[in-house]
DNA sequence: ACATAGCTTGCTCGAAACAAGCGAGTGGAC
DNA sequence: GTCCACTCGCTTGTTTCGAGCAAGCTATGT
């Protein structure tokens, strides 16, 4: 219904070939599909979003979004998974060696940086990971794991800073990270319903403030309140 | 594929006709079919869920379904529709006319009373709601509408529990709302990926106490720890 | 020139949505 | 009180469209 704009034309015979291997061709083809599918899912959700206009916005023909991918579910799946890959990269990078409270409040601020550079492509895959949670058992499953991976990462921290002393030795890391990754969720949950409302950065770092001043040892640690 | 049971056989000529209004009808079919939708959405989700089924579980035709509610984004939001009512009955039943911290944990007990209770009703409804965010522009507008309502409510009891000396002159409504409610969301979101592993009911506790830790007084109103 | 692999086109199946129709019960006219 | 027309809940026929599959086309590399 909607008139199909193509990104590029697609252009098979452009001058000066320039050389590809296939397995090139199709990295670069899979690229622009699955761009295009993050654009047409940020745009109208993955409901009314058509393999055929994935393929035709990438510049393509109506069904090799289905050859490549063979479903829509997988499709979603690979733009999942390497949205996983980048955002493990990103956080890693900022994490680096650190440990205890001092990563926790790295991987912190590196969701913040992720979320201001790339907003519109979290957006997407959030709309994605929030929509899985109604389908397959299988695809909930994955989901369930990275949660599950994300809450032990937090809750490694915060053994960390209980070792380091940065941290009150009473405190439960497995809540705390249950604490943490729940508000984080939400608090997209939310952004994602109403993005022009929710400050996204002030609100990690109020959560992070909170958190501290319940977990964290008087003395030490207190120190950010940007 | 699956076979399909029939809830009731829709027995129109029952003996004894018990003179039922074409109103009535109406709402009895349209009962069935929201009861017979919602076990569908927990067991396969929306995406595997067709409008067929929705009419033939509830004893009805292929077409009901479609024929009622129009489409199927109308029967699910019909479907939200009576849970938000029904939630909203609830809370305002356990929270009556407390106010400030008193209604807060009022609230939240409500909650923990709501989930013991209807779980599966719940998880069905959320499921709903985390789809919804990704769809047409305008169901989110009605989501961003709830959650902003919801945030209001718990802001006003933090208000108030601030004019009754509870808790801290300090502290920002609004910041405390949305970190209550994104813990919230964000919890039902982990607790739907994975039912076994999350503990509703001391998490929310757990969170609650964490939170009156930060913003209660510290003389009075601490006095839960569950 | 032949094979391979990326890509397209033809086709089938099933779901959503709509429209037309059926039949039971109701209300009004006499 | 009887009959007819109408209403309304529900079903069935049909169209449209998307997913997915299979067969075919075409250019590139050997």
């Amino acid at each position: 219904m909607v008139q199909m704009r193509r990104l590029k034309p697609a252009s098979r015979a452009s001058n000066k070939a320039p050389r590809l291997t296939q397995a090139e061709r199709t990295a670069i083809s899979d690229g622009r599909m699955l761009e295009a599918a993050m654009a047409l899912v940020l745009e109208r959700g993955t409901h009314n979003t058509t393999l055929r206009e994935v393929g035709e916005l990438a510049g393509y023909s109506r069904g090799l979004a289905s050859n490549r991918f063979g479903s829509k579910d997988e499709l979603f799946a690979e733009l999942i998974d390497v949205f996983n890959e980048r955002w493990k990269k990103e956080s890693s990078a900022l994490v680096g060696s650190k440990t205890g409270l001092e990563a926790f409040d790295a991987a912190n601020d590196s969701i913040i940086d992720f979320m201001n550079d790339n907003s519109d492509y979290i957006r997407a895959m959030f709309i994605l990971y929030y929509e899985t949670v109604g389908s397959s058992a299988v695809m909930r499953e994955r989901l369930a794991e990275q949660h599950a991976a994300y809450r032990r990462a937090i809750a490694r921290y915060i053994s960390q800073g209980i070792a380091e002393q940065t941290i009150k030795q009473t405190v439960d890391p497995s809540r705390v990270a249950l604490q943490y990754t729940s508000f984080f969720f939400g608090l997209v949950y939310q952004w994602l319903a109403n993005p022009d409302l929710i400050e996204f950065e002030s609100a990690l770092h109020d959560f992070r403030d909170a958190m501290i001043q319940v977990i964290g040892e008087p003395d030490k640690a207190v120190r950010r309140s940007a």
